[in-house]
DNA sequence: CTAAATACGACTAAAAATATCGGGTATATC
DNA sequence: GATATACCCGATATTTTTAGTCGTATTTAG
């Protein structure tokens, strides 16, 4: 019910690795792959969006990598899990507003509030406190 | 990724319905059911699976029912969740701390942290606070 | 005895997550 | 400019989890 996904868990991986290399030395998907054990392909795909949302920088050619593009002091853990994941909510009508229940259901008020508090928990973490 | 199941959802659901009759008032599954649009069946299964709890107390027969058996005060959103669905964590390692990675994993303990923060606020939620 | 209700295990279906495949594009180096 | 390395990306396959169904048994009021 909370857990994270791969992809979640193979981009922090995978940024956490990034962050202690020295400014501009790239890493390859190969590299990170096999030093965490990751499936090589997946692992890819997982870095080419962290690439296309801005996260990471892509080099490509020989001796291309990645590296990351930004501090990550900026992007919380919110912003970056509903980037990768799209929206996220405890129930369909915390991202859709769109149930047939809507008028008959009982636990919308205080499902909301708790959705909202986790929400602005995740929001009050930044990246960088998980892959310093 | 922090979705609830449709279990929990029914369990919630049927909980906050019992909670606003009557002391002593039983509540069928088929009337809970069609109050609320919920597959007859699965609610069954889920009210039973409250009853092994001992969440709720289940009274056989013609006009039995299930009634809530003790105040949900008492009971967190957190043991609640995890007495319905098992132990919960962000990651594998939260649960079950057998993870191949465990040594070369460079992310376990800023996760770790997130996680205990999540329970915490999950066990300072009761369950009348949901159902009230 | 019968009907209404819960109890429960086995099975099926649907959805989501995870992983794989096959072909593309960019570019450093020889 | 040929080649090899590394990123790019859509389609598909596999696995796992979640959701839902079915059939049968048990309890008990009337």
């Amino acid at each position: 019910m909370l857990k994270l996904t791969r992809k979640l868990e193979y981009s922090l991986i995978a940024l956490s690795h990034m962050q202690h290399k020295e400014e501009n030395e790239l890493s390859t998907t190969k590299e990170i792959a096999v030093k965490f054990a990751i499936p090589q392909e997946i692992l890819a795909k997982t870095l080419q969006q962290l690439a296309k949302l801005e996260i990471v920088h892509a080099v490509q050619g020989p001796h291309g990598g990645y590296k990351v593009i930004e501090s990550l002091d900026n992007l919380s853990f919110l912003d970056f899990i509903e980037k990768m994941e799209g929206p996220q909510g405890l129930v369909e009508c915390t991202t859709d507003s769109d149930c047939s229940l809507m008028d008959v259901c009982n636990i919308r008020q205080p499902i909301k509030i708790i959705n909202k508090n986790l929400k602005t928990m995740f929001s009050n973490i930044s990246l960088s406190e998980i892959t310093q």
